[in-house]
DNA sequence: ATTGAATGCGAATACATATTCGCATTATGG
DNA sequence: CCATAATGCGAATATGTATTCGCATTCAAT
């Protein structure tokens, strides 16, 4: 951030702009999402967005760390019910992941579809690090135990695998595949595979 | 394509256009790859270019053609050990999968990456086709039956985990994860998915 | 109220890129 | 060899976008 906005103006402005570049994102997708029309967006001229921000980039670092509060933030509230088995707890987080694909108009969609050339790793680092820790914390409850190495390609796969498979189905307009069969299906694969053995060949 | 090439010249310059596309993505990224970079790479003018290609989308477009082309030759001549089990048969793919990425200087992978903006879907149905008709074959042949609608939705899923989980190993330039060991974990992820029960939910 | 600092503005600047068009060059068929 | 069509050229055009800068407005402290 170029310059600290000191009064509550200025503050309002900061905020203002970066609520317009995720409006801008979900209604021109990111390569419709220009400063002029950031700007326009949120009621501002584009010298005023230059002032706090140094760059376009900028501004979507400061998105994503936006966002990153709020996932944390809606993360921490679901619910761990104690008793859930495996199946239900990979079950409510990949419905819980559907949900935020199909939130907010297509934000976080549009977001991860470009994540190779956005500045938005913060988001999928926080998801990242919960499963990690959440996993981490089941295995040891239930005194299965992985070499940390195993577990950590582990849920690089899993992670990986979920998120980009779900992407891929919101993102085909034509219901070719039911998203309940989806969730279901990659819920059983998951399950399968984090409980399961570790397999014939080591 | 705006105009047919007639003369041989013509037909080479279309080819070496079609190869300049390939090299200036691999060199500058999709986002890098200008129509006069394309030119000039090509060893040709600008204006030459839009004899034969309506626009910009229309090379990629032709570019997507030829790759999916190369892919089914590449396909065909995979060898398929009759004998193989499932465990071998999943490996065999992902090691391939895994070739494809690193070739071509990534290529394919700033490809992948962009799919959502590019016209380059027909390499990714040449791959899915292969791999359903594969799928199908196996299942046959080892008379283990699924409604055909569950097939599809297993392989929705074993596809894009696959390809984008292993997009983003070859992604991350930090070698966090040895691609050995992610290889290793796909594969066994998705035979105890493919050859596993259907689930306890149905 | 006054003054200096902070804030806000948006036309103007500086690129960059896609695409066209009139003219030069080259091939082909008679 | 000639005439005509095909091909090739690249400066010029049109458009769009990021970013700056000098000036106007507002704020906050005295």
């Amino acid at each position: 951030m170029r310059k600290q906005p000191r009064q509550r103006r200025s503050r309002q402005m900061v905020d203002a702009l970066i609520d317009a570049t995720a409006q801008c994102i979900t209604e021109y997708g990111v390569d419709g999402t220009t400063t002029p029309r950031i700007a326009e967006c949120a009621g501002v001229s584009v010298g005023s967005l230059y002032q706090y921000f140094s760059d376009k980039d900028a501004l979507f670092e400061a998105l994503g760390e936006k966002l990153a509060h709020d996932v944390a933030r809606a993360l921490k509230r679901l619910p761990l019910p104690e008793s859930a088995n495996l199946h239900d707890l990979v079950g409510g987080a990949i419905r819980f992941g559907f949900e935020m694909l199909n939130a907010r108009e297509g934000l976080f969609l549009e977001l991860i579809r470009n994540w190779h050339r956005l500045p938005t790793a913060r988001v999928a680092d926080v998801l990242q690090d919960h499963f990690l820790e959440l996993a981490r914390l089941y295995f040891i409850k239930h005194h299965q135990k992985y070499p940390i190495e195993d577990l950590q390609v582990r849920m690089f796969i899993v992670a990986n695998s979920t998120l980009f498979t779900m992407v891929r189905q919101v993102s085909q307009d034509e219901g070719l595949l039911r998203q309940e069969d989806v969730a279901e299906g990659l819920t059983n694969m998951i399950v399968g595979y984090l409980g399961g053995e570790t397999g014939p060949s080591r």
